[in-house]
Parts: C-alpha cells; structure tokens; sequence
DNA sequence: GATGAATGAGCCTTCATTCAT
DNA sequence: TATGAATGAAGGCTCATTCAT
C-alpha cells in the first residue's frame, strides 16, 4: 500500500532506536491530545520533544506512520489491559459489569493516549483508504461485547438478542464508553467512578431478562 | 474577538447577501460530508459552489464563522425538527421514544448535513477557544433529555434519576444517536428503522421503573 | 497521467494568466541557464521573478508542468523559425545547409532558452516517465534530417543511405548541433559563424555522393 | 576549497581505504547509472553497497569528491583502453577509424561508467566552479583528436584543416561518439557495430582529401 | 458585490553532513 | 574504522487570507 518497505519487523530494531521511537510516539500522543489532531504537526510534536524535525523522519517513515504507531500502542495497551479482566470472570452479566468499568477506569488512567487516539480515529472517518483502520479497530472492540451477550443470552441471563439486535446493543454500549471519553475530555474532574456505576447499572437493566 | 466585525446580525444582511451564504454554507455541508473536515478547504469549497476563492471571504469573517455558520444552521433545522415532535407527546416515555426516533430520523434524512457537522465537532474537540462551541452544543442538545428524564420521574413513569445519574442517563441516549450516526457514515445501507426500534426498546428497558 | 486536470487549454487563460505564466516561464528559462537544473528551486525561480513562491504554484499545477511549459514553448519556437527557412529551399543539399546554419543561429539568438532546455533534457534522461518526453523531442527533431537525407538520396544528390545509415547520419548532425551549443555554454566568445561554416562543410562532404 | 584536506595523496592511503574507496566509487557507478544523478543521494549509494551512509562521509571529503572519483576513474579507463589502441595504429586515417571504434566499444562495455560519467557532466556543466572539471574533461579528450587531425594533414592524406577547423572536426567527432552513448543509453538493443561502421565512414568521407 | 491574483506561513519530506560511540 | 543517530537547511506544495480592480 505504501511505496516503502516498512520495517515494521520489531526485532530488528536495537534498544536506542525502540527507546527513540517510543518516545517520540510518547511526544506524539502528548501533542495529539493537547492541541488536536490538526495542530499536531512533526513541527510542533518536535518542539514538545525537543528534537529536531528531521529526527522522527529518520525513525519514521513518514508521517502517518506515527500516527499508525500511535494507534497500535493504544490498541495493544488497551487489549492487554481489559482482555485479561474480563476473561477472569464467570457470569456474563459480571463479564459485562467488569468491560464497562475496566473500559472507564482505562480511560480514565490513559486519558492522554485514548484522547490521542479519539483525535485520531475522528480525522480518519473520511480519510481516504485509512477508513479501514478505524473500521478494523472498531470491529476488533465490538467483537468482545457481541460475544458476552449471546453468551449471556444462552446461558438465560440476559434477554433474547437477535443477531442485529445484539450488535446494536453492542454499539450502545461501545458509544457510551467512547461518548464519555469525549466528556471527559471537556470536564476533566468529571466524578468517573459515579459514571462507571450509571454506565453499569443501565447496561445491567437493559440486558436483564 | 476576530478583527473585523460579525455581521452576525442578520437584520443588517440584504436578501443577496443571505442567499449568497446560504449557498456557501450548503457547499461547505456537502464538501466537508464528502471529502472530511481535513480535506475541505475554502479552495475545494469554492470550487464545488462554483465560484471564486474570494467570495467566501468577502461573505464571511473567515473560515470558522463559515463552520460555525454550518453548525448553527444544523443546530437550527435540528431543533425544529426535534421539538415539536416532542411538544405533542404526553407521556414522558412516549417523549423519550419520539425523541429517539425523530433523531434518527433527522440524521437519515439529512445525512450531508450531519455528517458534516460530526465531523467539524470531531476536528474541533481541542482546538483552542472553539471547545467552547461544542460544549454549547452539547448542554443544548443534553438539556431536552434530561428533561424528559425528570419529568418521567415526577410522574412516577421512570426510575429514580439523581441529578448526576439523569445527566449519564442522558449523555448515554445522546452517545448513542450520535454513534448511530457515524455506524451511518461508515454503513449507509443500515437499516434504520431497525436500529431505531432497538434503541427505543433498550432505553424504554432502562428508564422503566 | 497526472491527478489533476492539467488546463493547458489556452483558450480559456486571461490575458494576465498568459502574461504572467510567460513570465514565469521566462525567468525559469533565465534561471535554469544560469544556475543550472538542480540549483533551479522554484524559489530561486520566484527570487529573480520577484515574485512569491506561492505565485508559482498558483500558476502551474507542480514544478513539472512549469518545465514542461519551458520546453514546449522552446520547440514551438525552434519549428517556428527552422521550418520555413528549409521549406524554400529547392535542393536537398541546401536543406542540409540551411538546416544546419538555422539551427547555429537559432542556438545563438536564443542562448539562454536553449542552454535551459538542454539542461532540462539532461536531466530528464532517466527521470522514470519523462524519458518519453525527451524521446519524443528527439524523434520529432531527427525526422526532418532523415526526409531531408532521403530526399538527396533518391534525387541522386547525396550517396546512399540504408534506413539505418540514414538514422546515424541524421544523429550524428544532431549531435553536433547539440554539441556545439554545449561548447558555446562553455565558450561563449565562440566565433558562431566560423563554427557553422565548418560545420556545413564536414556534412556536405559527407553526404556527397 | 573545501574545508576538509582532501587525501586526494594516493600514497598516503592504507589498502583497505583504497579498497572501500573503491568499493564506494562502485558503487556510486552502478547507482548513478541506474537511477540518475538527481536520485543518486548517498543514502542510496549506501544502500547499495550495504554500507552506513557515514562510511561515505568518512572516505570521502564530501559527495562532490566522490562524484570526482568517479570521473577521474572513468578517465583512467578510458585513457588506458583507447591510447595503446591508436598508438599501434601507423596511419593516422586508420588511428581516426580505431580512435571511434575503440571508444564505441569502451562504450559498449563500460555501459554503467560511461553512463553515470555521462549523468554526471550533464549535470556539472553549469554547477559553480566544477565547470572546470567537465571543461578539463574536454580538453583531454580532444586533444588527441586534434593531434590525429594534424598528422594527418601533415601527411597528405586529410583534408586541409585550420586550427580552428581541426577543432570543430574534433568536437564533432567526439560529439559524434558522445551522442552515440546517450542514444545507447535510451536504446540498449542499439546495433553498435553497425553504428560504428556508419560513423567510420562519415568521418573517414568527411576527412578525406 | 465579485473576482482573480498574490501572499506568506506552514506542512511533510529529503538529504548532505556531523558526531559520539 | 565504522556506525547509527541527529541535525538543519532546503525543497515542493497547500492554503487561509488580503487586495486591487
């Protein structure tokens, strides 16, 4: 898709060149949150890093690459943070409790990250072929919640889902998550723990048999 | 706050002067719903409406009064819309059911118009002094729920909502019709009617006493 | 080839379009002879133009189709004035010489616009692409010798050519028009007139039958 | 002229600095001739010879010193191929004839150098200060020429030649042969002996007296 | 009122060169 | 010696904005 080879291939990266990159991403996701996806130019993601601008063209391929990066991290971070936390549970219903508030509290713990990547994900619905990332990703985050509720629903813990019916309650739920990113983000002494036990207690009445 | 002076007041603008913002802002709705926020710039605007560069900026302040323009107009046709739908119901759950189907049927039929403004409140999220607007946007949009919220409560109809409680409650129903929104975006051949029935059904579950 | 719909159609340029793309044309031409293709930035350019950079841009899609412009305008010119002067000419022996003599002279009343091309061409002999555009120039500039050879031979003027003789004939006059217009770069006291006397001389010799 | 003493005291260099200098000048070769002296950055040379874009630094005062290298090296070559060539030649007719010959076919088998030298003067003939070099270059290579002209004539068997008229001969052959190499280089399956026998000829005619 | 023309800042990227290790 | 890392200048290009006509 791209006309170079990206290197992708971690392991062929020494430490200074890992320890660089993730810096830099570190720097990008800072800048990306703070002052937008438009503002944030290798120019300004430099300065804040205080580096030149060549650098990240040097560990970067380009631009969108970064921003790839900065989107991969998140997702890897936020995978290995909930997957764990719900596979621990039994009962569909605690499984369902457990994403909504692992969901918030990693929010709410990553606010920098998951904000970058909101900027991110919003500059990229229209964008030419990258659409794909932001389809990719939201398939990868819906996926678990489809698979909780007909889980539920065959164990006879929650009502009857039918399979469009299931994933529109599974995107509810994802919007509600996503929503109070967004909300957060306006209102950072937002009370998070008051709004994680709304966001369960709703989901838990609206899935009940 | 810009140098020149607003001629916000509308008062002031003769008939051709209207009509020329009227077209300019109906191309802006299209350019931006078709090549995303980024992408829109005064030059493709311009192109689009057919006319030259410089007329935008003879007609508006400077790009922003041009988007905010957008957003009002869509705020405008959004509530008139919405609010009488919602006037004539008596009963608050019937309210909340025609609020959610009115808005999905407002964004089903004004697609362009929605899509645009989704994507000038995701660009506008952290841009400076702009988070303003769409905070504005939001209390605006919020209110009318929390209102039918409280109201179903009083009469007893709904479950006990707390101040804070009613405000998730509401911000979880507008999360969800703007989700809905972009699922649209990405999926045109949803089906709409579908989706709306399921919303209704779980937001008249979780409301229910 | 190119993304954008390239309006080479004149027609539709105003009068200060043509006035100022020719300008632009003209100090690229200025320039490229003086400083050299690689040195010849589009700043450079806009710097002796006293103009702005954006200027440039605002004129011509890219860099590519400003050089284009310096090349066509080049061949247009040299057909304009090689042509009819060959055309009048009875004999194939004086077509040679005319052909000869007029391109020397051309050369020489239009030292900066050919020094600009011939720098153009040298660079563009494998620039991916652009090989077609200097191939295309250099067949369309040989098939006038290799009619005029043709022409001698079967009048039984000059000696016999096979279809390929012909060809290396006709390249080797051109390459020694070409050649000599990189001497005069060098030397520009160079005595024109001397040069192409001996010049005529060396290919009606080696012509003669 | 350059900050840095250049080494250019061969005495002084260890093997192993000849042998990666001229494993760099291979390089720059195959590069150069590949891809085109605006495309040939030292990163890319580098790259071919799986080297640290460094190393070049290293070994070389500067990238012009390196392009030097390789023009000094195609001298070389080209000196040590066609000189004993036409020194066992007797008459200068047959030291014209194998002059063209053994440069068509020094040609032919140094594809690669040939072209790259030939990227290169294109490209230096009007960069500052190295229109020294390119004109040197030229002096070189036709000083022979001339010599072979002159004797020639001495000897009764050319044509009347002035010097200034030896010059223009000169020029034109090496025009001639110079021509023929970018013609090969846009025509790889070009007949060069037939080319070779057909500038013979034009040259032996045009000499003749 | 409307336009085409011009501007200048900013963007991403490439690259020769320098330097610590 | 060799390398990877870093730099900073320069390049082509886009774009919101200004302005004379």
């Amino acid at each position: 898709m791209s006309k170079k080879n990206k290197p992708t291939n971690q392991k062929q990266m020494s430490f200074i060149e890992k320890a660089r990159r993730a810096q830099i991403v570190e720097c990008a996701i800072e800048t990306i949150a703070e002052v937008g996806y438009t503002q944030a130019s290798l120019g300004e993601i430099a300065k804040r890093a205080k580096i030149s601008k060549g650098v990240i063209s040097y560990h970067f391929a380009n631009k969108e690459e970064l921003l790839e990066q900065v989107a991969i991290e998140y997702y890897m971070a936020w995978h290995s943070y909930i997957a764990p936390r719900i596979e621990t549970q039994k009962s569909p219903k605690e499984m369902l409790r457990v994403y909504i508030e692992s969901n918030l509290t990693f929010v709410d713990e990553n606010r920098q990250h998951v904000f970058a990547v909101i900027e991110l994900l919003s500059n990229k619905i229209t964008a030419d072929g990258k659409l794909q990332f932001a389809s990719d990703h939201d398939e990868a985050v819906l996926l678990p919640i489809e698979n909780i509720l007909t889980l539920g629903m065959q164990e006879g813990i929650f009502r009857e889902f039918t399979k469009p019916s299931a994933r529109v309650m599974a995107l509810t739920i994802r919007n509600a998550i996503d929503g109070f990113t967004i909300e957060l983000m306006r209102k950072p002494h937002l009370d998070v723990q008051e709004y994680t036990r709304e966001l369960v207690t709703i989901f838990d009445i609206s899935t009940k048999k």
